[in-house]
DNA sequence: TCGACGTCGGTTGTATACAATGTACGGGCT
DNA sequence: AGCCCGTACATTGTATACAACCGACGTCGA
C-alpha cells in the first residue's frame, strides 16, 4: 500500500518546515500519490520527512482547511474521499466560476497572456497527437491555469485552482479519445477569447467544465461500484 | 489597542482545544474584536485561552488557509489588511456566484427555506424600522446564509459564508439610509425567488453585491485615507 | 552628527515528553 | 460458538523545552 518512498529530504529549500511539507502533501494528493480514503498517521509522516510531528500537523490543518483531507477527531486524518453528489456540486460551481473567467479574459484580451495560452494548448495538441497521454493532466492543468491568468483576476485565478484540485481528486489522466474532445473544447473557447466574443467564451467554458464533470463522475461511480 | 478580553476558559466543550480556538478567533475577527492589522502573538493567546502554543499554532494555520490573517514568515501573523483591489476582485466573484445561488434558489422553490428567509427578511425590516442598527449586520448575514441554503446546494453555502468574511473584514455595519436601501434589495431578490423568475432573482442579487461592494470599498478607501 | 556594528530581549520555528482516547485482540461467560 | 468486557497498543492531542531568527537599542568610531 505504502510505496517505499523513502524522504527525499525535502529539498532543503529557506522556507519553514511546515509549509514544505504542505506543499509536498499538497503535490503528492495532486499526483495521485496519496488517494482518497489512504490514511494519513503523524508520526510516519515526520518520520518520513524527518522532522517532528509538529510541522507535520501544521501542514495537516492547512490541508484541512483546503478540504483535501477529512480529519475524525481522534481517530487519524484521511485524504478526503470524494463524494459524487459533493463533487457535482463543485463542478457546478466551477462552471459558473470557469465561465466568468473567460469573459473576463475576452474582455481584457491581454495579448500576451492570451499568446502563453496559446502556446499551452499548442503543447496539449502535440502531446495529444504523440500519444504522451501521461502529460496531458499536467498540461490541461496549465492551460486552465494560463486561462486564469488571462483573466486578471488574481483571487478567481487561485479559486479556481483549488477547486480544481478538490473536484479531480481520484483521477488524473481519462483516456485518449476523451481527451481529444477535451482538447477540441479547449481550442474553442481560446478562440472565441481571441474573437473577444464574451458570451461565447463563457458559454463554451461552462459546458466544457460540466461535461468533465459529467466523465468524471461516471468513472468515479464506476471505480467505487467495483469497490 | 488589546482590550483585557480576559479569556473566558473557552466554554469548554468537548472538541479539541485547537478547534475551538480556531472557531473563537474566527468569530473575534468577524465580529469586528480583532481589526485588520492587528498583530496575533502566539505567546498572549496561549495565555489568554490557557493553553499552551501549540493548539494555537495550529488554528492559525487553519486561519491562514482560510485567507483570514497574513502570515509574514518568522516576523508574525497580522489579521488581513483587505487591499481594495483584492477586495473587487472577490466582491466581483461573490457577485456572479450570489446570482448563481439566487437563480439556483428560483429553480428549487424550496417552499420551507424560502419560507424561512421570508422570516429573517421581517425581522431584518422590522430592526431597521425600531433602528436596532447594531443588529443588522448579523440579520444581514443570516439573510444571506438563508438563501444558500435555500439552493440547496451545500458546497455553494460554504463558498459564499467564507467569501462574505473575506470580503467584509474590518466594517462591520454602515449607516442607517444605506442599510434601508440594502434591505429594500434584499425584498425584491426574495420576491424574484418566491415567482420563480430565475433571469431576475440572478440579476438583482448580483447588483445587490455589487452595489453593497461599492458602498463597502467607499467607506474603506475613506478610513484608510484618515489613516 | 551620523552611520556601522554588536548585543540583547522578544517572538517564531522545531523537537521532545507526557496525557488521553480509540482500536484491536484475547479471555471469560452464557 | 457467539458475545461481552477488559487490557495493551497505537495514535492523536497537548504541554514543555530548546534553537534560530528578527528587530531595536546602544556603543563605538569616523
Amino acid at each position: 500500500m505504502k510505496k517505499p518512498h523513502s524522504s527525499r529530504p525535502l529539498g532543503a529549500a529557506h522556507t519553514a518546515l511546515f509549509h514544505q511539507i504542505y506543499e509536498a502533501l499538497r503535490d503528492r494528493i495532486q499526483r495521485g500519490e496519496l488517494r482518497p480514503g489512504d490514511r494519513l498517521v503523524e508520526d510516519r509522516l515526520a518520520e518520513d520527512f524527518g522532522v517532528s510531528r509538529n510541522p507535520v500537523r501544521e501542514a495537516i490543518r492547512m490541508l484541512s482547511a483546503d478540504g483535501l483531507i477529512d480529519v475524525n477527531a481522534r481517530r487519524g486524518v484521511y485524504i478526503a474521499v470524494p463524494d459524487p453528489a459533493k463533487i457535482q456540486e463543485l463542478v457546478e460551481i466551477r462552471a459558473v466560476l470557469e465561465g466568468h473567467n473567460a469573459r473576463l479574459a475576452a474582455r481584457r484580451g491581454n495579448p500576451k497572456l492570451l499568446a502563453a495560452a496559446g502556446r499551452i494548448l499548442a503543447r496539449g495538441q502535440a502531446a495529444l497527437s504523440a500519444e504522451k497521454i501521461n502529460t496531458l493532466g499536467a498540461l490541461n492543468d496549465e492551460f486552465h491555469k494560463a486561462l486564469a491568468r488571462a483573466s486578471e483576476n488574481e483571487s478567481l485565478s487561485e479559486m479556481l485552482g483549488a477547486m480544481r484540485l478538490k473536484s479531480s481528486l481520484g483521477f488524473a489522466m481519462s483516456d485518449p479519445v476523451v481527451q481529444a474532445q477535451s482538447w477540441q473544447e479547449h481550442a474553442g473557447i481560446l478562440q472565441a477569447i481571441l474573437d473577444g466574443d464574451e458570451d461565447t467564451a463563457e458559454a463554451l467554458s461552462r459546458s466544457h467544465v460540466l461535461k468533465a464533470g459529467d466523465r468524471a463522475r461516471e468513472r468515479l461511480e464506476a471505480a467505487q461500484a467495483t469497490s
